[in-house]
This record gives structure tokens, sequence and C-alpha cells, in this order.
DNA sequence: CGGCCGTTTGAGGGCCGTCAATGAATGTGG
DNA sequence: CCACATTCATTGACGGCCCTCAAACGGCCG
């Protein structure tokens, strides 16, 4: 069993779920939560490979993460694809689809995954009705926003080094935020799926790990993460050196 | 007389605007642009160099742009700052300080700028009533969404010559839009700025913009820009051939 | 005209990608 | 339970792209 099996649900209900502060009820009366539960469609869990859905298909539902991990990829011109984004527990997922009617990314378990889905013209209807579900909407594709500007902005003007500590405190701070440890985690991708995010080939991600363990600012074990000096991580990542 | 003053609105309302199908007016009825019209606050032209808004503000309002061009700037925790953005005429900016309630970016007009100003409060408070405007902000801010992978996918995979391929391609798509030739125009920014936005610095993007112009791809009269060979770009942009 | 900012050009170096090969881990089938 | 295949991770040698540093040039606005 691993640390993140500790992320499931522990009730089939949005209002005891303890992941509802990140997610779409959060924000809303018991009473909203209760209509909003009403659409939800309970899917199988995706087992780990297997794509939630894929890129160019139809757009029907947006998705929130209930346990597991989920990565989104970017199809390139050039055949091969682009990893856009990993979700966590409480993440939704499907948001970039809505203007184009279709999903321009794929999704596939990182590990098993269980969703909710939200088949969307029902979250429409809904909200029609429910100001507080269309503001938190609003907030969390706010917030998807500023999360791809800062991601922009990393593969802009950072070196590798500073980019593999950067996302290892974004990912110490979701699992904290998930009440899991914020020391110690596990990476639930390869390194070629978080070298792919993060333009770098796993040859650099191999050779960018060994230096953060030799300056003593982390501990690797294979998939494990031992933040041992925060600190310096946190002024590698976003200190005042240039990059 | 710039070439861009052409993009200027014809008239105060939004009905007549010949940019409101690239804004928030598109699929909105003639009497619920009435009822948004109502909201708009018209605020005097920004000059060139002055700022819209300020990183860590408060949060009031969202913006389009009516004419010029805008570029929004992250800070970054070393003290310069991160070009996130360039606005053309009929897009809005903001919607990143939806959640935090804060602007994250500063936003500095290119060129004199005139805006439309939506106070957010009124907006929520109208679109409550008008579930039409609620879903164009939501095509709108999906829209922001999938611009934003896109360039993260560009700044992760391709090379210098590639990202300036890519962006020319993108703001002759956008002029195109807005009704003025996609074969030439004026870019709005400086190579400064616009080396920024693609993670390089003034003297690559020298280097780079000489390199197209000795494929003869384009012709680069300082802030002109003639495409010559759009072909050739585009396989360069979007090509088979890898980063 | 003079100052300033933006742009260009050149020389040199470092980071990271490419290529190649080995090693480790996981899963599969016998 | 082990042999094997496959995928992932690591290590080294090498090269190229782009950054750094330095200087000169040009346009723009006062």
């Amino acid at each position: 069993m691993t640390r993140t099996a500790a992320l499931s649900e522990s009730h089939d209900s949005c209002q005891h779920c303890r992941l509802r502060t990140l997610c779409l009820p959060d924000n809303l009366t018991k009473s909203d939560i209760g209509k909003l539960e009403g659409i939800i469609q309970r899917r199988k869990p995706v087992s780990r490979g297997a794509s939630l859905f894929q890129s160019g298909q139809r757009f029907q539902a947006i998705y929130a993460v209930r346990s597991g991990a989920v990565k989104t990829l970017m199809p390139m011109a050039n055949g091969d694809e682009h990893v856009s984004g990993f979700h966590l527990p409480g993440e939704i997922i499907g948001l970039d689809a809505i203007v184009m009617r279709r999903h321009p990314s794929s999704a596939v378990a990182l590990e098993t995954a269980s969703l909710c889905e939200f088949p969307y013209s029902a979250l429409e209807a809904l909200s029609d009705r429910m100001p507080a579900l269309q503001r938190q909407l609003m907030r969390v594709m706010s917030r998807e926003l500023l999360a791809e500007q800062n991601t922009n902005r990393l593969l802009a003007r950072r070196s590798a080094e500073q980019r593999l500590a950067h996302v290892l405190l974004k990912f110490s701070e979701r699992f904290a935020s998930r009440g899991l440890s914020a020391r110690r985690f596990r990476l639930p991708m390869s390194r070629l799926d978080l070298g792919n995010y993060l333009g770098l080939v796993p040859e650099t991600m191999s050779r960018t790990f060994r230096r953060l363990e030799e300056q003593d600012m982390v501990n690797i074990d294979r998939k494990e993460v031992e933040i041992v000096d925060i600190d310096a991580m946190k002024s590698l990542a976003f200190g005042t050196e240039g990059a």
C-alpha cells in the first residue's frame, strides 16, 4: 500500500470528502453540495496507463481526481507528446476543452485513479441556478491559469536545477495541503514524464537529481523524495540568484 | 498613424464594435449586450509605458483591450520581471486575479491603449441573471488556459528559431482575425520584451531574426514584419523536424 | 544636438541535448 | 520461482545552442 492511498475519499459524498475544500464543492452550502452530487457520475477506476479521454475526443465532462494521479498530454505536430500537467486528488481536469468542445489533451492515469465525472451540460444547467457554483468554477479556472503562467515563467527563465527544485517544492506543497507530509513523498510519475514536463531529457533529469542530492538538499530513493534542506531548495528555486 | 490604429472600435457600443465576436459580448443577444454595456466603465486611454494595474494590487475589474496593445508582467522572486503575454484589441486581461482577489501580474501599455473596464462584482451579479454571459466567460477562460498550455509546450520543447517562427505566425493569425493583413504587420513590442516572453536574450533574438531572414522566410524592418514564405514558417514552427 | 534605450555584431564559454552503453526494476510466461 | 523481455534510470563522452560579456551603432525624444 502506497502513501498516496491515504488520499482516497472517505465516503461517496462530497459533503464528507476530505478533498472538498480543494475541489468544486468548495464554498458551496450543504444544500448546494447535495445538488452538485446529484449530477456526478461515478466511474470505475482507471488503471495505470489507461486513458480517461483522448486528444481530439468530443468534450462532454470535466473530471475531479478522487484518488491516484493523472497526467495530461498535448500532442505535438511532430508526433510525440508534451506532458502538460500532473493532477492530484481534488484537482479538476478537462477545463481546457470548453472552448473548442473537443479535448486538446489526453489524460492518462499514472497509478490507478478514481474520478468524479461532472457532465458539462448538467454542470452548466446547475450553475445557471447556483451562483456559488459558477463562482467556484471561475475560481478554479483562474487558479489553473495562474499555475500555467507560473510554469511558463519557470520554463522560460530557469535552469534545470531550478526547475527541478521548483517542481519538487510544488509537489511538497500539494501533498501537504492534502494532509500528507511535506518532507517525504512519493512522486507518481517517471523521470521521463517529469523531464518531458520540465523540458528536460531523462539524462539531464538524472544528473540534476544527483546534483541536488550532492548539495544535501534532498534524498532520493527511486520515486521516494525526502526534502532535507527546504530553505536551500527555496533559495535555489525562487532565490535572488539569476537564472 | 500606425497600422494598428485601424483596430479601434467604431462606436462606443459593444453592439457595433467590430471586435465584438472576439470579446465578452460574443454569443450574447442584442438585449444582453445592452445590459453588459451598462456596467462598462470607459477609462481614459493609457499611454505607452503607463500601467493599467500593478502586481499585488487588489482585484476589482477585468479589462478588454479596445485599441493599442498591452503586455502583462509577472514579478520574479529575484526582482526582474517575466513578460507573460501580449494583448491585442478584443482580448481580456486580469482573469488570473480572480482566485487570489489580487493581481499576480502588472499590465503595461505597449502603445497608447484604450480599454473597457468590467467591474468584477457587477459582472458576477450580471452573469447570475445571464447564463449566456457566464458561458462566454467560461469560454474565454478556457481559451486563455489553452493558449498558456501552448506557450508551455513551445518553451519546453522548441528551439529559438522555432519559438520565433511560432510567435510570428500567431501574431499573423491574430492580426488576420482582426481584419488586418496576415502577411504584413507591425509588432507592438520591443525585441527585449518579445525575447523575455520567449525565454531568449536580446542578442539571441537579433541573431534568430537574421537567420529567418537569411532563409527568406520573413522580411524584417525594425518592427515591421513581412511573412514571405508562410509554408516554410509553418513547417519550421510546427513541423515534423524535432526540436 | 545629445542622451538614452534598443539593436546588432563578435568572441568565448557553459549548460544541456545527443549518442552510446550499462545497470536496475518491473512484469510476464514458463 | 526463475528466465527473460521490456521499460526506466544512470553514466560518460562529445557537441551545439544559446547565454555572457563587451563594444559599437542606430533611432527616438527631449
